[in-house]
Formats: structure tokens, C-alpha cells, sequence
RNA sequence: GUCUUUGUAGCUCAGUUGGAUAGAGCGUCCGCCUCCUAAGCGGAAGGCCAGCGGUUCGAAUCCGCUCAAGGACACCA
């Protein structure tokens, strides 16, 4: 529940405006507040461990040098018992500090504690969030947007829980309106002709051979009985069979993926429960629809937008939008989520503004409401662009995807780039087991660490009980660098969890395991004077958690040997 | 046409919210196993941060315009 470089963060910008306060005192700095500075953590090592601009940005206001304001800060700095050893003006007047080594003894102390709890965080105090993600439509199969989402839903849910959320992981399904009728009709079509010639196929209909595959299965239950049925009887009866099988397949291919949700949302429930029609009269009541052309419309100008929406259609059947409505009425008001999280492809983005307008008109708090937008994927293979259309029934499905890499591989890479990074999969890439696969550079780690462990124990040297063992002897530069990676988990985790991008967990856990390979390079943990070789034991099983932890989080496996 | 996302090494992408000499992986070239897993490590080459202006101590990052690519603009979802 701690982070270490929060904490240090914190400290540094204490001593620098304790530093301030006397420098005033004294008269060395003009009498004026001292504008927001930053406390960064330097690329380069020469340059400390924390970097402060406070007199880059104070130069104007107090009309004075940047290395004289560092100068008058630097004389006043009181670094006994702080984390630092060191400061010094650097640079234009950048004031760098160096954490003492305690700081990364108690880094690697703090983690064989923690254990599994080391990067958890409370930055987000028990908030009760919901991350609603993939929702695919139960009309067939998933496709790799849905993949995409499916790894960075997941994944984002999880850093958030991490870092002190209370999450529910949601999948709304998509069993009412006119896809569904879309859905009957094409289900029918595939039915009559197991029977019948010159059964036309409806031009806008689902062509994928899911639908065709239904048909048999109903037909070899039901056989050539529904022929006759009324047309409505027959395509109810057909969805009534064909639907909950499809959502079952769904469910069945997202636990495949390592992916389970907490609640199941049946769009149909909101009619059900006249949810739809209670949010209708909401929007009514407050003036903000209108009926034109038989059809009642929201008044979406009324409230930012550039159009007006049709909620219910001239026929009678309300939109999916107004069910949409509902559906938020419902996250918020009726289960009284605190925030809600929509994972959605970019090709819904114009869609973020009319639901959050629409929010506001019926007295939710649309701010509350966050859509991840997350770009299409472009699947690639030989180099060529796979199309992957549901209608043409020649798309890559997320099933025929897992049958062709492993899910280590699939969930790694659809969470290493930010959502809104325009994705191009790599098929063959991702289908290679070898080092240029990203995911068995990080395995690897962790497989190679328990490999040392082991070997230890095998030999009789300590590997679990760290009792007296002194760390400061961890003082090489691939340690030290190694340590204080391992102490930016936390910090991390809360930047992932506030800007929604779960793939930076995905690229620490890379960095970090290509500072364990460096490190077990430059420094033999075995066959070294045995207080060192305990410390350096020590970093490794600190090493193997942190890593341990961030696979975990991905819900990609931690192999013990490769 | 309007809105939106993106443009950084040959390729795929980072860049800690405006900081110091712009980074990593892959690919190319050159090295490193008598030794805890070489699925690893080190080094070299590779850049007008799409372009032009602006804002300030300081810009890949912020604000305009231009160019290029993806996406959205339904009584579909």
C-alpha cells in the first residue's frame, strides 16, 4: 500500500519549499508563492534520481537567474534524515537529488513483505467503478477488435482494482432491436434452404457460416417441423434457440481468454423492466423531445450536439440509443455506480457525446461517464491486410486467433500500445515462439530467476529468509537501476489506472525484465562472498514478485522454467 | 464538407503531462558461453520528431494553418 517514489516525490518538493520559506526569510528570494514546479524522475542517471524545475519556473516571477533562485534553494536544503544523500544545481538550474541507499533497501524489503500485494495502492479509495468492454453483438462470432478490447477491458479493470478500486467487469448483450431482427431473418433463410431451392438471402443479412451452423442444429432438433409455422413463430422460435447458444459461445470464448465477467447486461431487461420507457418520460417530461414524422425525437441540439436523434422510429420500436439512455440511467442511478468506463472502438466516437448530452437531460452526470476509444485493429499477415468484415463470414475470429498463438501472446500484445494507437497485429509475429516475441523476453525473467533460486537451494545457500542480510552491498549500477525499477511499480500502476492505459504495465514488465537480464550479466549471485550473494538473492526473489505481479495483473502466465 | 484519432530511426512503437545530449525492440553489421538458462548481454550504424509559423528561459510535447493516413457523420448498433 506504499509507494516509494511517490513518497520520495513528496519529500523532495517538502525540502524544496522549506528551502523556500527560509530563503525568505533571509531575504535571498524575493517575498513572492512559489509557482508550481515538478518533481520528475531524470531519463539519464547522471542527472539523480529526482529532478526538481523549481527555479526554471520561478525565474520570471521573482525576475532573477535560474541558477541563482538554485543557488539560494540549494544552500537552504537539509538533507540529514531525508532519503537523499545528495543534491546538486545542474543543468540551467535544475535542482537533482540522490536517494541514499536505504531508499532501495527498503524498496527490496518492502516487496518480500508485500509479496503479491506490492504495487497495490489506494489511490482510488474503494470508488466503485464499473468497466463495461467488449459487448460484442450475440449475432456471431468475435472478431479482433473485440479481442483488442477484450485484453484492454480486462486489463484496465484490473489496474484499476489494483490501485484501490472496487470494480465490476460488465458485458452488455445486445439481444433486442433490429440486429436481432436482422439476426431471425438471416436464421430462417439459412433454415428454408436445408429444405427448399431459391430461398433468397436477405441483402443486408449475416452471411457468416455461424448463422448457417445454427440452422443445421436447429433443424436436426426440430427437423423440417417449423416449415410450415407461421413466419414469426419460426424466426422466434429459431432466435429462442440460436441466441442464448450464441451468447453462450461468447461467454465460453472470453473465459478461454482469460476473461470472466461479473455481470452479464441483457439489453431486452431494460424493456422488461420498463426502464426504457420511465427514461422516455423522463426526457418528456423535461421538454426535450418532439414528434416528427411519426417518429419522437430528442432534442440532442438542446444539449451541444449538431443533430437532433430519433429515440422511438415511426414503427413504434424505440432506438438503441433510448435503450442506451436507459442503460446509463441504470449503471448510475439504479446501481449506483460512482464512475463508469466504456471500452469502445473508435468507430463509436461520435456516439460519446450524444449519450453524455443525453446523460445530462435526464439529470445524470454525464462527466461520470468515460469512453475509452480504442482504434480498429488492421491485422497483417505475409504483409498483406486481412479484412476482417463480420458480413462477408471471412473474418478472423478471436477463437480461430486463439487457436493459432498462445493467449500469453494474444493478451500481451493487444496491451502493448496505448488504445488510441492505430494497431496493426503482426499474425506471423505473433504467431513466432522466439525472441522476437516480446512476451517470452518477459517469461524468460521470471523462468531464469527461478532457475537461480532453485540451483541455490538445491545448494544449500539461503533463498527465503533475509534476516540481517545487508542490502546496501547492492551498490552496481545494474542493481541500483534494476532496484529502482522495482520501486516505480506502484507509481505505475496509479498512472495506468488515471490515464486509463493499462499497456504501460505492459512495457514496465518488459523494461524490467531487461534490467533482471542485465543484471544477471554484469553480477553472479552465485560464487560471490556470501553476504553479497545473499543480497543479491534477495533482489532476485524481489525481481521474480515484481514480475510475478505485473504478469499476474495481465493474466499472462509466469512460467517456472522455459 | 464537418467532427475525431494519428504522423518520431528501414519496420513496430515509447517519450513520466513543457525540461538537460530524443529512447527501446525488431532488422543490418561487429563482438561475448570452461561460469547461476545465449529464449541472454555489450558495441556500431541509423533522426529536419510530416511541414510552416506562434507562445517562453526552454517545444517531439501547447496554439494556429498546410499536407498525409485511419475512423465517424442512419428512423444501424
Amino acid at each position: 500500500m506504499h509507494d516509494p517514489i511517490s513518497t520520495a516525490k513528496q519529500q523532495v518538493r517538502k525540502l524544496v519549499l522549506a528551502a523556500f520559506d527560509e530563503a525568505k526569510l533571509e531575504g535571498a528570494l524575493p517575498d513572492f508563492p512559489m509557482p508550481d514546479f515538478a518533481v520528475d524522475l531524470p531519463a539519464e542517471t547522471s542527472h539523480g534520481d529526482f529532478a526538481v524545475n523549481a527555479a526554471l519556473v520561478s525565474a520570471k516571477p521573482f525576475s532573477m537567474s535560474p541558477r541563482d533562485i538554485a543557488q539560494a534553494l540549494f544552500e537552504r536544503i537539509k538533507l540529514a534524515d531525508s532519503l537523499f544523500s545528495k543534491a546538486e544545481i545542474a543543468g540551467p538550474g535544475f535542482l537533482n537529488f540522490f536517494t541514499d541507499s536505504r531508499f532501495c533497501s527498503d524498496v527490496v524489503l518492502q516487496i518480500l513483505r508485500e509479496k503479491d500485494g506490492y504495487g497495490r495502492t489506494d489511490t482510488l479509495h474503494g470508488e466503485k467503478i464499473m468497466v463495461e468492454f467488449v459487448s460484442a453483438n450475440p449475432t456471431g462470432p468475435m472478431h479482433l477488435g473485440n479481442a483488442r478490447g477484450g485484453a484492454l477491458g480486462d486489463c484496465l479493470a484490473s489496474v484499476l482494482e489494483t490501485a484501490g478500486a472496487r470494480v465490476t467487469r460488465e458485458f452488455y448483450v445486445n439481444d433486442a432491436g433490429n440486429q436481432i431482427e436482422k439476426f431471425a431473418c438471416s436464421l430462417e433463410a439459412r433454415y428454408l434452404q436445408l429444405y427448399k431451392d431459391d430461398i433468397p438471402f436477405p441483402e443486408d443479412g449475416y452471411q457468416g457460416e455461424d448463422i448457417t451452423r445454427r440452422a443445421e442444429e436447429f433443424a436436426e432438433i426440430n427437423g423440417d417441423s417449423y416449415l410450415s409455422a407461421a413466419p414469426q413463430a419460426r424466426r422466434d422460435a429459431l432466435v429462442a434457440y440460436a441466441l442464448p447458444a450464441n451468447i453462450e459461445q461468447l461467454r465460453h470464448d472470453l473465459e478461454t481468454y482469460r476473461i470472466h465477467y461479473d455481470v452479464w447486461f441483457r439489453e431486452s431487461s431494460l424493456y422488461e423492466s420498463g426502464l426504457v420507457n420511465k427514461v422516455l418520460g423522463i426526457l418528456k417530461d423535461k421538454g426535450a423531445t418532439y414528434e416528427n414524422d411519426g417518429a419522437i425525437w430528442y432534442k440532442a441540439t438542446d444539449y451541444g450536439a449538431e443533430k437532433d436523434e430519433v429515440l422511438v422510429r415511426s414503427n413504434g420500436i424505440p432506438t438503441y440509443f433510448a435503450a442506451d439512455i436507459a442503460y446509463h440511467y441504470d449503471k448510475f442511478a439504479v446501481r449506483g455506480f460512482e464512475r463508469v468506463i466504456n471500452v469502445w472502438g473508435a468507430d463509436h466516437h461520435g456516439h460519446v457525446s450524444r449519450l453524455k448530452g443525453a446523460m445530462n437531460a435526464i439529470g445524470l452526470d454525464g462527466s461520470k461517464l468515460d469512453v475509452v476509444l480504442m482504434q480498429l485493429v488492421r491485422l497483417v499477415r505475409d504483409g498483406e491486410p486481412v479484412r476482417m468484415s463480420k458480413r462477408t463470414g471471412k473474418a478472423i475470429t478471436l477463437t480461430d486467433l486463439l487457436e493459432e498463438i498462445p493467449i500469453d501472446a494474444a493478451r500481451f500484445f493487444f496491451n502493448l500500445r496505448e488504445p488510441k494507437s492505430h494497431f496493426e497485429f503482426d499474425l506471423d509475429l505473433a504467431v513466432k515462439e522466439s525472441s522476437d516475441n516480446p512476451v517470452y523476453y518477459v517469461q524468460y525473467a521470471h523462468a531464469r530467476i527461478c532457475s537461480i533460486l532453485k540451483n541455490l537451494d538445491a545448494q544449500g545457500y539461503e533463498t527465503d529468509n533475509f534476516d540481517g542480510c545487508d542490502l546496501s552491498l547492492l551498490c552496481e549500477p545494474d542493481e541500483l537501476a534494476l532496484i529502482k525499477h522495482l520501486a516505480k511499480l506502484p507509481f505505475e500502476i496509479t498512472a495506468a489506472a488515471c490515464e486509463y492505459d493499462p499497456a504501460r504495465i505492459t512495457r514496465y514488465t518488459v523494461e524490467l525484465a531487461g534490467m533482471f537480464h542485465r543484471f544477471y550479466t554484469s553480477c553472479r549471485v552465485k560464487d560471490c562472498e556470501a553476504d553479497l550473494c545473499l543480497a543479491r538473492t534477495a533482489l532476485c526473489r524481489a525481481t521474480k514478485q515484481v514480475v510475478a505481479n505485473c504478469l499476474a495483473l495481465l493474466k499472462i502466465n509466469a512460467p517456472e522454467s522455459m
